[in-house]
RNA sequence: GGGAGCAUAGCUCAGCUGGGAGAGCACUUGCCUUACAAGCAAGGGGUCACAGGUUCGAGUCCUGUUGUUCCCACCA
């Protein structure tokens, strides 16, 4: 298909609103974005990080999604079979929370009043309304998924690979049920992993509580920072060591207000330079307390119940919030005599990264995964190099957290998520575990059986993400062919939720590791270095900034200048310099088409020096980008290809080639606009991976073989491509222009205002070759150039470059004292530079020791100096 | 308590394996030079936190110090 777009004048000023959702549409109409098995290429693939069915694209999706496409896109370009998975994630918590808010709000009903079945209805219409929600943002962004495989992980097939994993997992008794202290959320009421608290350093107190000694004899005093645990104490615990409490082990107090007898025990947890020295034993609340109970046989009295409130059995305290408890407990405790003093304390409060609430440590019978079996190969594939951390710091972080793994808490007491396939028999209590519903129970046949209600981890479905997506249980050729897969893409913010269960997972189940990479990116942050966040508004909505400056600016400003795994400001000022940068490409591009002579592809047979200078340039650039890509340094790639448009196309190549292309000769022009054509696709092929639109919206509208700028090779760089000579020659010749430029804008001289150039130099050919340039570029009404000094140089300014001394007829414009101030400055920081080199040159170690490729460039540059400083020398004796 | 990051121009940040201090924005000056004023040309501005060390040579590697940010950890 040859697309044959009419020539048309574009206008002045590029509008991406118009061209991005046309251009998006054209790829995904054309199935450009699919991901074929083919024999004959590799793979490579991504799985993008599921984002919440509840969540809007905010800044970290967009720069994720960014990074990911920039990838996808550079290999596909390369060749590989590209395939880029999307999905969306339940996301448990977050949309039970969501969807039971807008059930309160709008109906004034609870879930439970509602019934499990008729809210996961409920539910399932609430995603299928508004989950697609951030699919659509991700577009905007240009994401090239292929939107066909798009996945969430309760369709059937990750539903299937959950349940394999459950099941597998349990019957290798790396899965298993035990009451253990939990974290648990009183606001969300459920279970928690440890990963899923975030400590808060808050300001408490610490009271100090008399317990008096059952036989009389006197009292203890223990220290906490929770007094309404108290009512669950059933100990007391000293260091064995303590001497001062060694006559008080064995024996019993008695807890104030509840006047239950407890004894007192001796464990080495307790430390005997804190606090009191004495600490209350909670076990049913407190997961130290609970180790201590279970050496010395203490009872565990649980005391608050799922909603964090006193249970009954506690007179005035019971049905009272946490809250509420702790307060009534120290106004009795003060009124009745046992409190002895009360400290401001500061001190780490664990919190649900739901909703923020305190959780609270309580003793539950959940179900755990078993990890130390598991980390050790996920340990291993991090240390052998399998699985690369970019930046390699964070495979740090991964293996500390690895190392020191506590089992993980899969249990949720909700009702949106994976249900645990669990089955209890009421009549032998067997607990049947199966891959299929089973309609009795496995061990005595009675068909008296429910289901456990608890739902899995969120976390536990998109551990398995990577390979559930290629069809895993199942032996699937997608598997076979892209499993498994490449680079991860993710923030540092979640290596231990998903990231290092990702890996375990993987290794467990496909017995390889899901990925070879993971690629991390810090956060996107506020102008002034806050995290963007709901209750701070300080949010910026990319979508309003793709909006306003094109995607294409708001990609190329989430990337350039940035290293990976570092944190960034965003700045709308950046996005501004980004849009007038694709206003930039976007004018080239109209002079590339205004000046379209030749329909011919390919670079032409001649060259002229500008020709050759800038595909040397273009060789390099094409190199380096290359290998920026490949070593995922792509703020250094993107900043690479932002100078050479910039500067070496659009500054000098253009100006260069406006003498043959406003000149009469055909075949000139033809062979310019044909270089110029050249030189811009490649450049565009380059640039194609961080700013698709626009890239793609011009390629279409110059000369192309192919229909997409996205589906063309990657270029690569070409030996005879190379002019190291005609590089030189050109810039010394720029250099001329630039010391023109100088003095005229010094001067102040008009463009209006030509001069007549004489250029001295002993390679004068390059300077007669470069008359047009001259001409043009600095404004010189007649170019004259000689290998000796001109006989008259009264009333002319002279110049000096590297290779060239330059004078020009306008004396009467300098003001003296200036001009010497200035070239004494100048001459003063040559010769310094000149005197560091020689001694460095001079410096027998460096002679032996330096490369010989450094040596010999340290000689020329300060040959050059020299020629500079000598030249320097003459034109301030001139003026003395 | 353990670990990590950061400290470079007025601001925000690049600077990959050690070898001539960079970008964007801001600032100053001059230009509507028919691709672009969202532009062009020119310019000012930095003891690369501090102190040692390794090296012929350190912004870059090592040690320590200070400041700052973050992560992890069960001292009530």
């Amino acid at each position: 298909m040859q697309q044959d777009l009419p020539k048309k004048e574009l206008p002045k000023v590029y509008d991406p609103k118009d061209v991005e959702s046309r251009i998006y549409q054209l790829w995904e109409e054309n199935g450009c974005f699919r991901g074929h098995r083919d024999p004959d290429k590799k793979p490579f693939t991504i799985s993008m990080p599921p984002p919440n069915v509840t969540g809007q694209l905010h800044m970290g999706h967009a720069m994720d999604c960014t990074l990911q496409d920039i990838l996808i896109r550079f290999k596909r370009m390369q060749g590989y079979a590209a395939l880029w998975v999307p999905g969306t994630d339940h996301a448990g918590i977050a949309t039970q929370i969501k969807v039971e808010e807008e059930l309160r709000t709008k109906e004034g009903l609870t879930r439970h009043q509602l019934g499990r079945e008729k809210f996961l209805e409920r539910v399932w219409e609430w995603k299928n309304q508004y989950g697609n929600r951030i699919v659509t943002q991700q577009k905007k962004m240009g994401a090239s998924c292929d939107w066909e495989r798009s996945r969430f992980t309760m369709d059937e097939g990750c539903s299937k690979a959950v349940r394999e994993v459950f099941v597998s997992l349990y019957e290798k008794g790396l899965i298993y049920k035990g009451s253990r202290i939990v974290n648990w959320c009183p606001h969300c009421v459920t279970a928690l992993s440890d990963a899923e608290v975030e400590y808060v350093d808050k300001p408490g107190h610490l009271w100090h509580i008399r317990y008096p000694l059952s036989d009389g004899s006197g009292d203890l005093v223990v220290a906490t920072t929770r007094p309404e645990t108290m009512l669950g104490d059933t100990g007391v615990a000293v260091n064995p060591e303590d001497e001062r409490y060694t006559n008080i082990v064995g024996k019993t107090c008695v807890l104030p207000l509840v006047g239950r007898e407890m004894p007192i025990v001796a464990d080495d947890y307790v430390e005997k330079d804190f606090g009191t020295g004495c600490v209350k034993m909670t076990p049913a609340h407190d997961p130290n307390d609970f180790e201590v109970g279970l050496r010395h046989n203490l009872e565990t009295i649980r005391v608050l119940d799922d909603n964090g409130v006193v249970v009954p059995g506690y007179g005035r305290y019971s049905g009272m919030d946490r809250y509420e408890a702790r307060k009534a407990i120290v106004e009795d405790l003060e009124a009745q005599g046992y409190l002895v003093k009360v400290e401001p304390y500061q001190h780490n409060v664990g919190t649900c990264y739901r909703c923020h609430n305190d959780v609270e440590p309580i003793i539950s019978a959940q179900w755990f995964v078993k990890m130390a079996p598991l980390a050790e190969e996920a340990l291993r594939v991090v240390k052998d190099g399998e699985v690369k951390f970019v930046p390699d710091r964070f495979s740090k972080t991964y293996i500390g957290w690895m190392e020191n793994i506590h089992d993980w808490c899969i249990s949720r007491q909700l009702w949106w998520g994976h249900q645990i396939p669990v089955w209890y028999c009421a009549d032998c209590g067997h607990m049947t575990v199966t891959r299929e519903d089973p309609t009795c129970c496995e061990k005595c046949g009675s068909p008296k059986i429910t289901r456990d209600p608890d739902v899995l981890d969120t976390w536990f479905s998109s551990a398995l993400w990577p390979f559930s997506t290629l069809g895993w249980p199942d032996k699937t050729p997608d598997l076979d062919y892209f499993y498994p897969t490449d680079v991860l893409v993710t923030g540092y913010d979640i290596i231990f939720f998903w990231v290092a269960r990702m890996i375990f997972s993987a290794c467990a189940h496909t017995g390889k590791p899901p990925f070879h990479t993971v690629l991390i990116h810090g956060l996107v942050r506020d102008d002034k270095g806050r995290k963007m966040s709901k209750s701070l508004g300080n949010g910026i909505d990319p979508l309003q900034m793709a909006e306003q400056y094109g995607a294409d600016a708001l990609r190329f400003n989430l990337i350039t200048g940035n290293a990976p795994g570092n944190d960034m400001r965003f700045y709308t000022e950046k996005c501004e310099a980004m849009r007038n940068f694709a206003n930039k490409i976007w004018n080239a591009s109209r002079f590339v088409m205004m000046n379209l002579a030749s329909d011919e592809i390919g670079l032409p047979d001649t060259l002229e020096q500008e020709d050759r200078w800038i595909l040397t340039r273009l060789n390099r650039l094409v190199k380096e980008v290359t290998d920026n890509m490949e070593t995922y340094e792509l703020g250094v790639a993107s900043a690479k290809v932002y100078d050479f448009i910039w500067s070496d196309f659009c500054d000098w190549y253009i100006e260069l080639t406006k003498a043959r292309l406003q000149g009469e000769d055909q075949a000139a022009r033809a062979q310019a606009s044909r270089v110029l054509v050249y030189v811009l696709t490649e450049t565009l092929k380059l640039l194609h991976p961080f700013m698709p639109f626009i890239t793609e919206e011009i390629w279409q509208a110059l000369p192309h073989e192919g229909d997409f700028l996205m589906l063309q090779n990657w270029p690569v760089p070409s030996e005879a491509l190379d002019f190291p000579e005609a590089e030189a020659a050109m810039e010394a010749v720029m250099d001329v222009i630039k010391a023109i430029r100088t003095r005229r804008a010094e001067m102040n001289v008009p463009p209006s205002r030509k001069a007549a150039v004489t250029i001295v130099s002993p390679q004068a050919a390059v300077f007669t070759a470069g008359e047009g340039y001259l001409t043009r570029l600095a404004w010189a009404s007649s170019i004259t150039v000689s290998e000796t000094e001109p006989e008259h140089t009264k009333g002319m300014v002279a110049d000096v470059t590297h290779s060239a001394k330059v004078y020009m007829p306008l004396a009467e414009l300098v003001d003296i004292e200036k001009e010497r101030a200035r070239l004494t400055k100048d001459l003063g920081k040559k010769e310094g530079e000149l005197k560091g080199l020689e001694s460095k040159l001079a410096n027998p170690g460096f002679r032996s020791k330096a490369p010989a490729q450094v040596v010999a460039g340290e000689e020329a540059r300060a040959e050059k100096l020299r020629a500079l400083i000598g030249k320097l020398r003459e034109q301030l004796d001139v003026l003395n």
